[in-house]
RNA sequence: UGGGGCGUAGCCAAGCGGUAAGGCAUCGGGUUUUGAUCCCGUGUACCGCAGGUUCGAAUCCUGCCGCCCCAGCCA
């Protein structure tokens, strides 16, 4: 980065503190809970942390904060490995865990107690809730405050023996019952919860607390920015606090910013973990998930993630953006680098008159129309034909340049044919077109330029492959579910569809999670939990922009 | 009614006392065998409001308004 470029302000702090000489060397973590799965607001995390370091030639750890056994697990935890590297990021041998530090938080909480700064409190949870206060009233000091040095070690060291049931004591700091800051009324340090840890297994029956966990691991690890987001603004005393109590030999500084929001859909864990109990989706990588697992499924490229939150910025000001703007991300990042396929997602047969009866003709189609380097593949061309029905309408609009009664359309990398006759069922609808092909307008080689307005895609029967092919749209109907009371009343009904489509034959050979576009219609991406050569099934992963669909959808609402 | 934050165009976001960058969206136009891409062009932002300081304020001061977060033995 240039002198010269604009930074946000933890990139500005974080330039300065290296100009002053402050820090030789610049250190970051990302500590996720490894109680869910990651989703785009940890990408804006990660990005920024892994960011950061790379940038100055710094260090980044990856940090489980695995404090609250019983709600971790390690489906999670190899989760989030998975998904920080897959994003592009490399923790190299710093790969750590607060649990990997419960010694030593130990040791600092005795000499908490020793020096008067905590207690072990035999107040219930209920009891603890009551003498806390309001926002508005302070808090009352617990009877067992003034405990001495001798009684709180003892109980302490009982504590972690496993002598008590869950819940009967609790270590707390010794700070103001009276502080306008909730954070600063004798927060919990450590709690007793009997059960197995996903890392340390049964060695400990007491769990430290984030605060004093997060503190400390980030001090331990000679972190010297640690960066997070605003809600723990006002943890900032208390992780002030620790940091005076117990002088470490490196003292971080916490910088908090806004998270990132993204419009119809939600970015929390808990919420994220009810769409996946209630079976709303099909699980934590369901493609219409905002998680990262999701999203790559979905086949959106890491680099377009990276490239969405960089867009989005690093500030305090809360922000909900537009899912446009991801979307956008995502086309540019594929548009340059995925090859071109014909597919048809709801077929129109299309029965060329004048065409021979068993005659198959090849027709070189670019693999990218603004690279050739890429190639070309044969696309058989024959009588009977497949196109999308919405590129055929009986009664169509003066601007509509598709296929209509007596109308001309060139089929892409084909000739251009006429719409002789519309054939319909009993019901009326239309289920065949008479078509007529110009000999000399074959794509290429044609002996003649006509020139017609429209391009539509097309499969050869007799060569289409069938594959489902799955339509995914915003999970929400609202811009910002996270606001809604009830989460199911703000649901996109129709945020799936599947349609089998037809497909040219060279897809037969696509693989999973490769990106490529169907022509006209958007990128998609043969999904990786159940595409195989014999049953295809492709994600849409986003459209192509549209603005024949824009024109008729502002048509549709000037009519009311 | 306690404390902590935030308020610049539809969505993001620069700006750090000298007279409002940029991106996305929008709307025009050009190219095009993807109505895609690409290329041009397109915004009077009462800088939340009201006062004040100053030759000069989005930037400094005061008051007000609005929004977000905090009363887990969650993180």
């Amino acid at each position: 980065m240039s002198d010269t470029e604009t930074r946000d302000f933890i990139r500005q702090i974080i330039h300065d503190d290296l100009e002053s000489g402050k820090h030789a060397e610049i250190v970051t973590r990302f500590p996720p809970e490894p109680n869910g799965y990651l989703h785009i607001g940890h990408v804006m995390s990660i990005c920024l942390n892994f960011g950061v370091a790379a940038e100055t030639a710094g260090r980044s750890y990856l940090r489980f904060d695995d404090t609250n056994p019983g709600k971790e697990s390690a489906e999670y935890v190899e989760a989030i490995e998975r998904d920080v590297r897959w994003l592009g990021f490399d923790w190299q041998d710093r790969l750590t865990h607060a649990s990997d530090y419960f010694e030593q938080l130990y040791a600092a909480a005795i000499s908490l107690v020793e020096k008067g700064a905590a207690y072990v409190d035999s107040l219930s949870a209920d009891e603890i809730r009551e003498y806390r206060g309001t926002l508005t009233e302070p808090g009352r000091n617990s009877p067992y405050r003034d405990r001495s040095v001798e009684e709180n070690l003892q109980l302490l060291t009982r504590m972690r023996a496993g002598e008590f049931a869950d819940g009967e004591q609790i270590l707390r700091a010794k700070i103001d019952m009276a502080s306008p800051n909730m954070n600063l009324r004798d927060p919990a340090l450590y709690r007793i919860r009997h059960v197995q840890h996903q890392h340390t297994g049964d060695a400990w029956s007491i769990y430290p607390m984030y605060d004093f966990a997060h503190t400390l691991s980030d001090a331990f690890e000679g972190i010297t920015h640690s960066l997070c987001t605003l809600e723990f603004e006002d943890h900032r005393p208390l992780y002030e606090w620790f940091l005076e109590q117990l002088e470490p030999v490196s003292r971080p500084r916490q910088i908090e910013f806004s998270r990132l929001n993204l419009a119809y859909a939600v970015t929390s864990k808990r919420k994220l973990n009810a769409l996946v109990e209630e079976g709303i989706v099909e699980g934590w990588n369901d493609p219409r998930m905002p998680t990262i697992a999701g999203m790559r499924r979905r086949g959106y490229p890491a680099a377009a993630l990276r490239d969405f939150v960089s867009r989005a910025g690093v500030t305090k000001k809360d922000k909900l953006i537009e899912m446009g703007v991801l979307e956008n991300c995502v086309r540019e990042s594929l548009g340059d680098e995925s090859e071109r396929r014909m597919a048809v997602l709801r077929p129109l047969k299309v029965v060329l008159t004048n065409y021979p009866q068993d005659k198959v003709e090849l027709m070189q189609a670019m693999n990218h129309p603004g690279r050739p380097e890429l190639g070309t593949r044969e696309l058989p061309f024959s009588r009977e034909l497949w196109i999308e029905q919405d590129d055929f309408m009986e009664d169509a609009p003066r601007k509509f340049f598709r296929l209509k009664p007596g109308g001309e359309v060139r089929l892409r990398f084909g000739y251009i044919i006429r719409c002789d006759e519309v054939i319909k069922d009993d019901a009326g609808d239309v289920i065949e077109l008479r078509c007529s092909y110009d000999e000399d307008t074959r794509s290429g080689s044609g002996s003649s330029d006509r020139k017609v307005k429209g391009t539509i895609h097309w499969v050869s029967c007799a060569h289409a492959i069938d594959a489902d092919v799955r339509l995914y749209d915003r999970l929400f109907s609202e811009a910002n579910p996270n606001a809604a009371d009830d989460l199911h009343s703000v649901l996109n009904e129709n945020s799936l569809e599947v349609v089998v489509a037809k497909l040219e034959p060279s897809l037969s050979t696509q693989e999973a999670g490769e990106p490529v576009q169907f022509e006209r219609l958007g990128y998609f991406c043969g999904d990786s939990e159940t595409h195989a050569g014999s049953t295809p099934v492709f994600n849409r992963i986003v459209t192509l922009r549209d603005s024949w669909a824009k024109l008729e959808k502002q048509a549709m609402q000037q009519q009311g």
